[in-house]
DNA sequence: GACTCTCGTTACCGCAAGTAACAAAGTTCT
DNA sequence: AGAACTTTGTTACTTGCGGTAACGAGAGTC
């Protein structure tokens, strides 16, 4: 049959694709967001054109890569986002298992923070908003849909929801960056604290000394 | 005497390095963080040799650049972060100070946030920690200070007041990329919105239809 | 006048991204 | 079977960047 024949060509196409994903995974874990496209080739044990043809240029790899990457986080968070506990409960999940993705494999994490490199050859014309790790944007979208369908916000909820969903996301990963660096406390000490904070413990705690506090 | 003379040399030294670093400036808010150090020396108007023998290599011009910029904004930051006012309208304050300096010019804005590219040439161990915006880091640290010193937070107050002061500046981070990518709106209602959700509104809102709400 | 020290140059090395040109294998059409 | 084509892979090249070595010229110093 025709269809065998190119469906067979297509599976196999999909199945070394997937082949050279693992081994660029591999480098990038083992060398850092840096690695040469020539170790990557290499350690897929084919060479450098073969890359070109099946992902364009480099920038296409690492998109592939970040993309089933943000995946397996994004099903994770998913999860902790639509257990049926109470709110409170649902946030702590939800933070703890992002900061137990990114504690797991950090080089994954740092991986994802850090694709847009460029080599800047191109035009000049850079623009703002883009340039971003997408994995944030698309968090910060993923939580802004959960906020709206959920949480009762009165008339503005639209524009709401989308301000807390990036930045609740944002202090997730800015503290989770500055705790894997530091380990300056537990896991669950940190999910407690930003959740606290989350829930108006800064606007509720009082002044220190004299005067105005912060 | 001697001394005019060292001070002479010194003086223009000092003066030759701020005239690269304008320079580099200029290229870098132009093209982008992937500027060439021959483009940045063709705009100093001298060769390349030159900025190596003044900032060692690419990281350390970067470096520079960096700190100056992020001094300014600290600056900037700390006024709003001082004022006399009460703790709301300090926090707006903040908020749009921050806001309004990534508006002014995004250009430096997102050559701060991506500062470490690194040939990658070097050894495979990289730390986790260190990667991220030193920018932000540092906005962090400050933040954290000021709340520790301001506000009463109890018997973990070290803890915390770090905790919330890399979450706090990570969500600003956060929210105030993404505001710059869609405009979705004043910068006053950001402002509003994300003291709102610091301020215990996500908390304290009810759930939207049947269930536990997020 | 020789000595040195700073500022500047040109010319080069190494390396990585990306590409062109070619080689060998299987597929398909006649 | 044999010619044409597509797939899969190669080697060898170009371009451009970070970084450095080696050299050149002017200004003070003994």
């Amino acid at each position: 049959m025709e269809t065998t024949g190119r469906t067979d060509q297509e599976r196999s196409a999909e199945r070394r694709r997937r082949e050279l994903l693992e081994a660029a995974d591999r480098v990038v874990l083992r060398d850092g967001p840096g690695a040469s496209m020539n170790a990557i080739a290499a350690e897929a044990g084919i060479t450098k054109p073969i890359l070109y043809r099946h992902f364009g240029d480099k920038g296409g790899l690492y998109k592939a890569l970040a993309v089933r990457h943000t995946d397996a986080l994004l099903d994770a968070l998913r999860a902790a986002l639509d257990a049926p506990s109470a709110r409170r409960e649902r946030v702590e999940a939800t933070l703890d298992t992002y900061l137990a993705a990114i504690e797991a494999n950090p080089q994954v994490y740092r991986f994802l923070m850090h694709p847009a490199e460029g080599t800047s050859q191109g035009e000049g014309a850079f623009d703002v908003g883009l340039h971003s790790a997408p994995l944030l944007r698309r968090l910060g979208e993923e939580l802004a849909e959960v906020i709206e369908e959920r949480v009762d916000l009165g008339p503005e909820s639209a524009l709401l929801s989308r301000v807390w969903g990036h930045g609740i996301v944002g202090m997730m990963h800015a503290a989770g960056d500055w705790w894997l660096g530091e380990r300056p406390c537990s896991r669950a000490q940190l999910v407690r604290s930003l959740a606290d904070l989350l829930w108006g413990r800064l606007a509720a705690a009082g002044d220190r000394v004299g005067g105005p506090g912060f």
